[in-house]
DNA sequence: GTCTATATTTCGATAGAC
DNA sequence: GTCTATCGAAATATAGAC
């Protein structure tokens, strides 16, 4: 393995257990190991080197969100994405960038973060689209807010996971949140509440 | 306005702007246009401060979710409080804390977030709870884990708003979840699916 | 390309005058 | 109670030998 890959692996398991504000460059070179020099030869500096290093965290989100374009009816696809195994107390290494003062401030590593999460509210969005097309969904569904609310839930999900540093609330929010997606396709089955049933209902 | 409460007022918005790590005494006492020698003399250091100033920013929280418990019914309160304005952009004061490693070790600070959570929780669980009895939602709801996803749908409000810069995905995040919620009441209005309706049902 | 040595600034905290 | 002066350590980065 290159200097540079040791650094940029080095750099993407810190940024996920501390943040990039909490990161220094010496524990970086130290769990590489590697020189200060190396790494002033292959990065400019911190900046550089999260940067190279948070690309890699971004395609492991972005390809965990595959099964959303996978096999099966989308609601299938949703409450599979939705049950995949998430490390709750370790939290986000995407989601967590987002409280990091220095993060939010640095325009590349905010644009990485933000597109990130818009190319998957874009897949979450395609499947839930699906969804309603097949009539597995209300047809009154907005398919780009569920496809946020269903994001948040697993953001959500890890903040709640963090505070009690207990998996348990993340996997009690998606069972409440799939348990909810069950009662709106209930709905789905059934479109109009009405308080007078048509004649053919009761046929 | 006492020395002791500019610190702690100073601590306080810092800890929402940067967080606990971010945070240095220093700027605290700029802020507070106090001098280091009166911190010390009125704090033990960084953390007695930041536990004294936390306790203030949990009161807001707890208090906001008064409403939960207040007038209408069970699902009115419920949309109530998640309709209320929340600052996407500027984070949640508490959920924030979650993704700061200097919190998270520090067995006080993170005590007295899980504490929040959980009385949060209780009151959305107590909602709920109210909320089935009425027969506003499905009878097979667990109020424990739609109470997590409900506040999971809030906190991961604000990380995605946090991402994009914007309150609007705070406010899609929301909407989807009260649409979610109708689609439950109208399924719990309408029990059980069948294929033969009752005699009653068409009386 | 990699290393060690060093520079500069800021951190969190202490000392001690007033 | 409040202030200024100062400490020792760590942060981020540079210099320059090998």
């Amino acid at each position: 393995m290159s200097t540079r890959e040791r650094l940029t692996d080095a750099m993407a398991a810190l940024l996920w257990e501390r943040g990039y504000a909490a990161t220094s460059p010496n524990e970086v070179m130290a769990r590489a190991g590697v020189g200060q020099g190396s790494m002033y030869h292959h990065f400019s500096g911190k900046h550089e080197l999260a940067v190279a290093a948070f690309r890699g965290a971004i395609d492991t989100l972005i390809a965990e969100s595959g099964v959303l374009a996978g096999e099966g009816t989308p609601v299938e696809r949703i409450e599979r994405y939705l049950a995949q195994p998430r490390p709750g107390t370790k939290g986000c290494r995407v989601g967590r960038m987002t409280q990091d003062p220095q993060v939010v401030q640095d325009p590349e590593l905010l644009a990485l973060v933000a597109g990130a999460f818009d190319t998957v509210a874009a897949r979450w969005t395609q499947a839930i689209t699906e969804a309603v097309a097949a009539g597995e969904l209300p047809a009154s569904t907005v398919p780009g807010d569920l496809a946020l609310t269903l994001s948040a839930v697993l953001q959500g999900g890890y903040v709640l996971a963090r505070a009690k540093g207990s998996q348990a609330p993340m996997d009690a929010a998606v069972r409440g949140a799939v348990a909810l997606l069950e009662a709106a396709r209930a709905a789905a089955a059934r479109p109009q509440p009405r308080t007078t049933p048509s004649i053919e209902e009761c046929s």
